[in-house]
DNA sequence: AAGGATATCTGACTAAAGTCAGATATATGC
DNA sequence: GCATATATCTGACTTTAGTCAGATATCCTT
C-alpha cells in the first residue's frame, strides 16, 4: 500500500492536477496555451526563436506561426540576431510586458495562495525546493561569478549561517581568515556558482594564486544534497585550478561537517598538519593535481 | 531572489516538465491521451462512466466516443448499472488489462529512475508525501470503516510505532488498554480513516457504547500534519458519536504529544482527572455534546 | 400513467495542436 | 565561388480536443 513507487505516484498524481490547474487559470487571458507559452518564454528572458522552440518543445512550422500571431497582436516583435541574420531574436512591445505581468500575476497568485491554504509553510517550501533539485538536476548549471554577485552573496550568506549552526562554538566570519574578493576571481582564483532554473543552489571558491591555492567555502543548499553536487563542484574548481596552472590545492574543514570530509576522501585528497591558525578548522586536505 | 513565492513556482516549473515527460511517453503506445486517460481510469477501478467524466472532466459528447474508441480496440466492455439502466458500468477485456499493464510499467518505471538516481531516497518520499497531502487536501475523504481492515490496521500500525519513538520509556500495546475491534464498530462505536487519493493518512476510533464513550487512536500521518485534519477527523468522530446517542466523550493522551493537547484544549474538551490505570496516558479530557 | 429529471449517445461543428514538404535567406567549409 | 548546412517561414494538410444541440432510454415523483 505504501511501496515507495505508490508514493511518487501519488504525488506525480497530486502535481498533474495541479498543473492543469494552472493551465486553465491560463486560459482566462483568451489565448491559446501554444501562445501564452510562447509569450511567457520571451517574457523570461529566451530570445533567440530556436532555444524557445527547443524549451518548449515546439515545430519549427507551429513555432513561427505563434510567432507571427503574437506579433500581430502586438505583444512581440522580432528582429534579425546581430551576428547571424539567419536567426531571429523575439522580444516584448510595451503592451506584450503588460501582457506578460498579467500572466506572472496569475502564477504569483497562485503560489500565493498555495502558502496561505497550509500552516506548514517552511516545511512545504523545503520539501518544494528538494524535489525541484532533484528533478531539475540535469538542468542544474555551474556558472563561474564574482563572488560580489548576488547570487554568490546569497550563497556565501547561507554557507555562514549554517557553520553558526552546526559549530558547537557558533561562527563569526570576522574571526575568519575570510578571503579578499579579488583573490577569488581571474586570473588570481576563480568563483563557481551552481544555478538551477535561476536558483542559485551551491557555491564553491578557488583562492589564488601562484602554485598553491586554496578551496574555500564549498557549500550546497540542503534541498540539494545527495545529488552529487558538492563532488561537481569540486571538479568544476580543480578545472579551474588546472586552467590557472595551480599545481597543488589545499583547504581546511572541520570535523563537524561529516559529508564534506568524506567527499574530500573519497577524490584524491589527503590530510595534511594544520597550515594555518584559523580558530574554526580542524581538518586539513591537500590534493596535487 | 528566494522569496517564497519564487521557490514555489520553480517547483511548479520543475514539475511541469517531468509531468510533460510521462505524458510524452504514454503517447508512445500509440494512443492519444484522452483515449489513455480514460483507459487507465477504468483499470485503476473506477468503471462508472459518469464518475469517469467527472475525474477527468471531460465532456459527455467526448467521453461517449472515447469509451466507443476504446470499445472498437477491444480494449473495454460497456454494460447497463444493474440498479439503474441509464448508467454504464466499464471494465477491462483481457487485452485491455494487458495495455493497462503497459501503462502501469510505464509509470511504474519513471518512479523507480526517480528514485534510483537519487541517494536522499527517504527524504525525497517524506517530501513528496508532504506535498501530495498539501495539494490533495481537498481531496481527502473520511471513510467510517472496520478497524480490521488493512487501511485502518496499517494507520493503527504507525499510530504505535509512533507512541514507540515518541514516548521515553517506548510504547507496548499489550501494556495499554487495547479497546476490542468491536467496540469501535457501529452501533457501539466508529472508527474513521482519513483517505488521500487511495491512501490513508489519518484515522480516529470511537470506541462506545451507552451514554459515555471514547475517543481512541488519533492519529495522523506526518506529511499531512498542519492541513488541520486532526481536527476534521475529531468533527467527524464527534458526529458520529451524536448520531450514536452518545452524550459525554472522554480520551486520554500523552503530555509527549503536544500538538494533540493543543487541538483538544482549542475544540471544547475540558481536562478531567485520570478514569482509567492506563500507564501510558498522563492528561485526561472529557467533552459533552 | 404522465411529466420532468437524468445518463448516455449521436451528429455537426470549431479550435488548437501537430506534421511535413518545400521555399527563402544566410552562413560555412573547401 | 560553389556546394552544403542551417534557421526560419509558408502552405497544405491531419489529428486531437472540445462544444453544443438534440435524440433516446430510463428513472423518479406524484
Amino acid at each position: 500500500m505504501l511501496d515507495p513507487v505508490s508514493r511518487v505516484r501519488r504525488f506525480n498524481r497530486a502535481v498533474t492536477s495541479a498543473v492543469g490547474a494552472l493551465d486553465t487559470s491560463f486560459l482566462g487571458r483568451g489565448r491559446p496555451l501554444g501562445a501564452a507559452r510562447v509569450l511567457n518564454a520571451i517574457g523570461h528572458g529566451r530570445a533567440d526563436v530556436g532555444e524557445i522552440r527547443d524549451y518548449l518543445g515546439l515545430d519549427s512550422g507551429l513555432m513561427s506561426r505563434l510567432l507571427r500571431g503574437l506579433e500581430d497582436e502586438g505583444l512581440i516583435q522580432t528582429a534579425a540576431h546581430g551576428d547571424d541574420a539567419r536567426r531571429r531574436i523575439a522580444s516584448l512591445t510595451a503592451a506584450g510586458k503588460r501582457e506578460f505581468n498579467a500572466y506572472e500575476a496569475i502564477s504569483n497568485r497562485q503560489a500565493k495562495d498555495f502558502l496561505a491554504h497550509n500552516s506548514q509553510r517552511e516545511a512545504l517550501l523545503a520539501a518544494m525546493d528538494l524535489i525541484a533539485s532533484a528533478l531539475g538536476r540535469d538542468g542544474t548549471t555551474l556558472v563561474e561569478m564574482d563572488p560580489r554577485s548576488d547570487e554568490a552573496r546569497y550563497c556565501l550568506g547561507e554557507y555562514y549561517a549554517e557553520l553558526a549552526r552546526r559549530f558547537r562554538q557558533g561562527f563569526d566570519v570576522k574571526l575568519s581568515r575570510d578571503p579578499d574578493a579579488k583573490d577569488m576571481v581571474r586570473p588570481r582564483g576563480s568563483f563557481i556558482v551552481a544555478m538551477s532554473d535561476g536558483l542559485p543552489i551551491g557555491c564553491v571558491g578557488l583562492k589564488g594564486g601562484g602554485e598553491l591555492a586554496e578551496i574555500k567555502r564549498l557549500w550546497v543548499a540542503p534541498a540539494a544534497r545527495g545529488l552529487g553536487l558538492g563532488r561537481r563542484l569540486m571538479d568544476a574548481a580543480e578545472t579551474a585550478a588546472r586552467e590557472l596552472g595551480i599545481a597543488v590545492l589545499r583547504l581546511d574543514t572541520n570535523s563537524a561537517l561529516a559529508e564534506a570530509g568524506q567527499l574530500y576522501r573519497r577524490t584524491g585528497w589527503t590530510e595534511i598538519p594544520r597550515f594555518n591558525d584559523d580558530p574554526y578548522p580542524d581538518l586539513f586536505f591537500e590534493k596535487r593535481l
